[in-house]
DNA sequence: AGAAAATAATACCTCTGGGTGTCATTTATG
DNA sequence: CATAAATGACACCCAGAGGTATTATTTTCT
């Protein structure tokens, strides 16, 4: 039983970016990457042209059209997904969802809240789309 | 910047019933819980008679009513509280948010994933709600 | 030029979490 | 017994996430 989670658009856009890691000169269709990555057709449809506005990938329209990287995938940190997507999310530094709080020492959660989601984002920004496509490890879909 | 968060209702669990702790045997009226947890009013009294029913609280009616902790403070760990609150949240173990991972081996993430998560775990379990409200620390509200 | 194959735009639906508002019930006490 | 002070029960509302459906645009190929 795990209590974390992102929300559903972030885990497809793991899924999603991480597929395109593949290859990242590889132009991708839709339906390529649908049949990989187990995500309803016209949500992952909408997920893609999101993605193209966000920047995370550039779109080429038009027959044989499709979706790449626009970055090499060394270069896009899980932590760069994260903050693209979640932007919405404010950021939440409090274990009891306080967003002001004002004590000058701090509560008996405080530290240990702290210590995990700091190996959290640790861990989020040491790996990239090149580490977790490392053929060492079998793909996640 | 802190992805990590359970739903507000979580929280405020988290709060009412940190400040129950304070006195274990003392009834509590709503009009008191509010000045200190910062808890919209008519979605505490909600909360609370939530609380009620899940069986974290009684509650006790009519004049010189209020709540009170069902068990010692000292056996009620934080996890017993997120699982009691978050029941309908599907046990999520997969980075990727897959719900039906037939790897024979782990992914990149896998393991790191599960090793946050499950620190994560365990502070929920290793703390109560004694152990939040020790005099040492500062109240939480 | 026109058909085919792709993405873009837009509009809608549905469910749930968080939050409000009103009235009903319970109990202590003068 | 009547009133006041508390909780309980409902019945809404709203926004956002996830998901669906339809039509428009872009590009290639013959
Ligand atoms: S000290 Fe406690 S209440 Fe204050 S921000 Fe840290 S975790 Fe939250
Ligand atoms: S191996 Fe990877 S894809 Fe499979 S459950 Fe673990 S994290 Fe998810």
């Amino acid at each position: 039983m795990s209590f974390m989670n992102f929300n559903k658009s972030t885990e497809y856009a793991f899924r999603i970016l991480g597929f395109l890691a593949l290859d990242e000169r590889k132009i991708y269709s839709t339906d390529e990457i649908y049949n990989k990555v187990k995500i309803p057709y016209r949500y992952l449809r909408k997920q893609l042209t999101n993605l193209t506005k966000k920047g995370l990938i550039n779109s080429v329209q038009g027959k044989h059209g499709g979706y790449r990287l626009t970055k090499k995938k060394s270069e896009i940190s899980l932590y760069d997904i994260v903050v693209c997507m979640e932007d919405g999310v404010l950021s939440n530094e409090c274990f009891f969802g306080y967003t002001d709080c004002h004590l000058i020492e701090k509560c008996a959660m405080h530290d240990k809240w702290e210590e995990i989601s700091s190996s959290l984002n640790n861990l989020l920004k040491t790996m990239n789309l090149a580490d977790i496509t490392r053929k060492e490890y079998p793909a996640f879909f």
